[in-house]
DNA sequence: TTTATATATCGCAATATTACGATTAATATT
DNA sequence: AATATTAATCGTAATATTGCGATATATAAA
């Protein structure tokens, strides 16, 4: 992604940017979306859910472990993948911090 | 950013993936940031209260704009930058949807 | 009209992301 | 023990992002 300047942002910043960076690809969006209307805890399926190799699908799926936004639970050969809510809320004030309603007011 | 099967994915699903993938982006939240503290709709001093060159700035606010995430209001050589909330809702709703009970029963 | 100010765009180099086949690792099954 | 199944990782090619200097554009001021 180019160069990125990660020194000169607060480590609020920077997680924050990370965790839309993992949502910030259709695939991840689509996994999440699956995963989230699995009752119980659907693991590798999402392979021959989405039109990519398992490959792919892996990476993905490490990118969303790596920030917090999914777990995966080992049972067998398989794996468990479900969502992880404890940094949903951080994305949820980031967004509720942005639409203040100071804003409203200005650029008609 | 490499081969993304755009073609593969619902329209919502990749439009959901470009309001994140323009949030991804410490420089971008750093703006918005800025932007949402600003009483005023306060424009280009951005570049004096972030680390960037004016290009840079300008091409990151192209990005928010171009996603619906910021609107900017031409006033004489100055250009207007505020924060757009129509499109946070959908970002709201995808985090909730995300969050739906079903899946806290799962991944102990 | 000339000059100053503010912002957008171009072009490029450096770096990151994405996808996939092939391989590895680890557990299950026979 | 040998084989099958599942998922992670490696290596690589294709493409996207980032940042900046330089330039272009457009309005304001002199």
């Amino acid at each position: 992604m180019g160069i990125t300047k990660t020194e000169s942002y607060t480590t609020q910043t920077l997680h924050l940017a990370d965790l839309f960076k993992a949502l910030g690809h259709p695939a991840r969006i689509a996994i999440l979306q699956y995963i989230s209307n699995q009752t119980s805890c659907i693991c590798g399926d999402i392979v021959t859910e989405l039109p990519l190799s398992q490959a792919s699908i892996s990476r993905h799926l490490q990118e969303l472990k790596a920030v917090g936004l999914i777990k995966g639970e080992i049972s067998g050969t398989s794996v468990c993948y479900c969502i992880n809510p404890i940094v949903l809320p951080i994305l949820i004030d980031f967004i509720n911090q942005i639409h203040s309603p100071s804003n409203q007011t200005c650029c008609s």
